[in-house]
DNA sequence: GTTGAGGTTGCGTATGTTGCAACGGCGGTT
DNA sequence: AACCGCCGTTGCAACATACGCAACCTCAAC
């Protein structure tokens, strides 16, 4: 809608995947490279991106100011934190917290796992909701008509053997989350990897985001990943709590 | 230089700040609310920012992935994660890890403290180099020449009573941050707190960045928190070595 | 049912942005 | 030491783009 902001967002993303020069930059985007400097500058001056050396663009402070500010204003990130970096500690594994963001996960909060096997995420990233702990858990806590709704209108990539392919097979393992509380990605997203999810619930009973754990199938195997459901579910209670939910209000 | 990149990312500023309006926005930045339009669209395609009912407007995720790849790619900050990491555990104070960025400050890292009176600060903040211990340590790294001539440069608002007002009191001040290899903020940036700096080095010996310690005063006077330079100076050593560091190098 | 406060759209115009081509600085090469 | 080529930078003229306007639409409040 607007060309010069498209495309100095486009070369934002560009300059995030590594340094580039200018002229990299203006074959990437087809455009002249005095047009590409026009805009970098102007970015520049915001400190979206700085200079390293003469030649090489790399991202600048605001984006990390801007994000963190953002990441701040997100309540359940604040109050899940103590009950999340406790769950982590513990367990020693990686602990995502997620929210819905039109069709996709985002991820709004990581505790790193302490094993060297690490899963490949980061702050920020978006997922889908097909092969996702965390998608399904935050899909299933919708009213049944937008499930379906969702349930039609996303894509079914195949990431692995496991993954789901199918709107019904989909609608069915959300029902199956909503009633027993927690959602299960057997290796449906990576190969090497499960993941189990919980809801953490708000004031009024709302699922405010989901939590995970994410554990390579060489550490546990599916039953010993089962096997740490209730303190999963233990901490996103927890969470919850601090996130104004009480049992009494609208519970489960 | 861009118009309209220009106003978009004035745009970001602002939303970051709280959620707005349309209305709000194009009020704010002087333009009609249509043209506001356009730009929010173009950015939330882009996913820089997202709607929250019909009328607000937040920041989006985009943010968050730049901002954390961003933040993956600077390595000082990954090298310097454990030391800093076990600094913050074992002394429970708020430690930071900040680079120079055109005259002024960045903080690039950030272990809270477990103490009640926090220091306000943000990973992506910028803080002023003549009030700030890192800062000192980050100018009294270079050269006499570009000391001078960033001495010269710069502001120096008043802060707090014991701010340095000049160029020539910084100078002296960056003289002694450089003999005894750490520096130190006596209230000079916020009245109650007071903050230790020491550098943390790369493989040539030159520095990478500051790391600092921030304690209320209430908490430990001026001498206990000299008392803790040791403990820092261990720190930043060990982040130094991880960093590529070597004593014998071209060391101290 | 009416009013009002936003958000949204289509359109013509002028403004801002673009691509070009020439310049200049820097580093590597012979 | 001089040359060459690579990149970043600048001024300018042409054009497309983004702009402001005004009318329209939607939703909520009264």
């Amino acid at each position: 809608m607007s060309q010069s902001l498209d495309r100095a967002l486009t070369l934002l993303n560009s300059i995030a995947r590594d340094a580039k020069t200018l002229d990299d930059l203006a074959a990437e985007i087809g455009v002249h490279k005095s047009t590409v400097l026009r805009l970098l500058r102007t970015l520049e001056q915001h400190h979206f991106v700085r200079r390293e050396g003469a030649r090489y663009y790399r991202l600048g402070s605001a984006l990390f100011d801007l994000a963190n500010q953002a990441l701040d204003s997100l309540d359940v990130r604040r109050s899940a934190q103590p009950a999340l970096a406790a769950l982590n500690a513990r367990t020693g594994h990686t602990v995502h917290l997620a929210s819905y963001e039109d069709g996709e996960v985002v991820y709004i909060d990581k505790y790193e796992g302490r094993h060297s096997v690490r899963m490949y995420s980061r702050i920020g990233k978006r997922a889908p909701l097909h092969c996702t702990a965390v998608g399904k858990v935050l899909v299933a806590a919708m009213p049944p008509a937008r499930r379906e709704e969702i349930a039609r209108s996303i894509e079914y990539p195949v990431l692995t053997p496991n993954t789901i392919t199918t709107p019904a097979a989909y609608l069915a393992e959300l029902d199956r989350v909503a009633q027993q509380g927690y959602a299960v990605d057997n290796a449906e997203h990576e190969d090497f990897i499960h993941c189990i999810a919980a809801p953490v619930r708000g004031a009024g009973g709302e699922v405010l985001a989901a939590a995970s754990m994410s554990v390579p199938k060489v550490l546990l195997d599916y039953d010993g990943l089962l096997a740490l459901v209730p303190e999963l579910r233990a901490a996103t209670k927890e969470a919850s709590v601090h996130s104004g939910w009480t049992e009494n209000g609208k519970g489960h």
